[in-house]
DNA sequence: TCCATCTGAGAAAACCTTTTCCCAAACCGC
DNA sequence: GCGGTTTGGGAAAAGGTTTTCTCAGATGGA
């Protein structure tokens, strides 16, 4: 029955014209028929329908992309190869279009000018009704200049152009998620080891982790920045537990708010290896949420996540109403972060 | 100079009649000056040229596709939403295309039919010239059906339909590689931890580590099948060094090799702790070569690369040839893996 | 019976490019 | 000066669809 609905063989795609000479009617009326256009008796649409049915009729998407100027294609450029951060923003994207019958070209330009040029001109050429840039890091153009180019643009998790609309993570909101967690679960010296001070991020997390402490009067450690591995957070409890960095004395802290998962695996590898239990003598939170890390990690991993996903689709969305004539505010839009719970913090003392 | 040549704003896009005009001819004169073809005088080709230059000139592919009945895209199709098999794959794809002028269509099914459907028929309908499947396993189907589309398919790590053209890595080739290496590095009793019966991987590197073993004339050990996880390399160690396995006595292990990376990070821990170094007592082999474990693992860890991107790069090819109409030989073609030698296996005892 | 209106459907233009034919003018040799 | 060839370039069809305009016939009212 299904089978007997569809074509065996596809070889060469049933036109409009073919449909409309079996049907009888001239192609205009088969178009018209199929569309809910137009006007004719209720017998010759249903006629014309079931022809292009039983043909396994389906438009030529490039006919008509062609007439309507619209290619219902946009293109995604990133240069993030191995996709850690732009993986998730693309699978939001997608998400938000394919229901719409939009396609995705992706395109990874690597840091490669030439390569990013290439990538937007064959876009161009194909009449994409926009573009979406994302990359690997928030605070770093890709190596491409969209202004100008005749279609909208947005940015995804990377800098974007000046008068540009772009959505990026709350970094700051998602550090403040981590550090209130602690303070809510009763950990009051609370540390934060990061990466390098040439991240944006790594400043905004910072700030926020410095801010929350202030507001509740605990005492601050001045943030320690390294490098985004997990060497790093073991040498950074080395630094933590054998210095004297708190200001109010040289009591050890609670509690770790790394700046991101593979720097937390190394704190807690490193807790261990000094016999510090995790979470009983100290809570370790991470960043990225990179679902292999933090479960793989024991205990596994508490962490801020970014939510790309639906960064993704915010931005396919926004494209899409932009693609559509409605104009969008240019600007940044931060989105908020969200907190995974794990069993690397411990449970509130009360519970 | 630069900024001259190309236009400031290239709201609507020029065409080709736009720059016919201009430069005082028909468009069938320009389109022949530019490509190439025909016969005019110099100064009247040269002075088309110069004319789309100016302008800006593009053209459009929507149109140039409708009539080639070729639109230069091809469709990726994944269930591989995290993609740590799959990127690099389609890295190597899009490498291969890039410079002809294809433009990828990236589309993630997860492993939900109605999704695959939705995304087969948006690619038919847009006249991709080929589709390639892909996925996060080398022995299972993408949840869609590819048969009879009427276009080329090439599966590339994933399960391919019977009588199609598929490229998988070698993995029991990338075995013998490794229990190889152990073998010239002077090991003898060279264990096997990996995943689960249920992946054939599993069966085919298990079964190449055997045959190397028996043709050296050392010990088989009866491989361990587990999970792909950490904690599986923690609990195999105890079963390997507290258990007794060898059918030749109680000697211990002096190497492991291990389905993935990740088991391999869980071996290389649980050794040190209990005090075995790696690589002096035991030399640790992992599969996969996923550079930001194995290059986090202490000591950093030699892995058997499966080569995806070069594995893309060929899918890629291949699929071009076969749009171009020449025929290939359907079958599973497998690729070599290569070593990654770090240093989780020490030097020649010669060395 | 005649005019106006409505209904169902088709012709043709448009989207943009490529390619095949075709034609007029120039040129050549005699 | 004339037939034949070359040269430079244009007209038109093709690709598949949508949409506007048009039109013939039917219907309704007077």
């Amino acid at each position: 029955m299904a089978s007997d609905a569809s074509p065996v063989s596809a070889k060469t795609p049933v036109t409009l014209r073919e449909v409309a000479a079996l049907a009888g009617v001239s192609v205009a009326t088969a178009s018209k028929a199929l569309n809910g256009q137009g006007r004719m008796t209720a017998e010759t649409r249903e006629r014309i329908r079931e022809t292009a049915q039983r043909l396994g009729f389906r438009p030529n998407s490039l006919a008509q992309s062609l007439l309507r100027r619209r290619s219902f294609t946009v293109g995604l450029l990133t240069n993030d190869t191995y996709g850690r951060f732009s993986l998730p923003v693309m699978s939001g994207i997608s998400d938000a279009l394919v229901d719409k019958g939009v396609s995705v070209f992706l395109c990874n330009v690597e840091d490669d000018q030439r390569l990013g040029q290439l990538h937007v001109d064959a876009m161009l050429d194909k009449r994409v009704d926009g573009i979406i840039a994302t990359g690997k890091r928030i605070d770093r153009h890709l190596p491409v200049d969209l202004s100008n180019l005749g279609v909208p643009v947005i940015y995804a998790f990377t800098q974007p152009d000046p008068g540009a609309v772009a959505f990026v993570s709350d970094d700051a909101g998602g550090a403040r998620l981590a550090v209130e967690h602690f303070w809510r679960l009763g950990r009051r010296r609370i540390a934060h080891v990061t990466g390098p001070a040439s991240f944006a991020v790594v400043h905004a997390r910072a700030q926020a982790y410095r801010d929350v402490l202030t507001e509740k009067g605990l005492p601050v450690m001045e943030p320690l920045l390294g490098s985004w591995s997990e060497a790093w957070g073991h040498e950074a409890v080395t630094k933590l537990f054998d210095g004297k960095l708190s200001k109010s004395g040289d009591e050890k802290p609670d509690a770790v708010f790394c700046g991101n998962d593979q720097i937390a695996r190394g704190v807690i590898d490193a807790l261990r290896e000094r016999g510090l239990d995790v979470p009983d003598d100290v809570g370790v939170i991470g960043f990225d949420n990179w679902q292999i890390v933090a479960e793989a990690t024991r205990p596994p991993l508490t962490s801020v996540d970014m939510n790309l996903a639906a960064l993704g689709r915010e931005a396919g969305l926004t494209l899409l109403s932009l693609v559509g004539g409605e104009p969008a505010a240019p600007g940044i839009r931060k989105l908020p972060c969200r907190l995974v719970v794990r069993q690397s913090c411990g449970r509130p003392p009360d519970g």
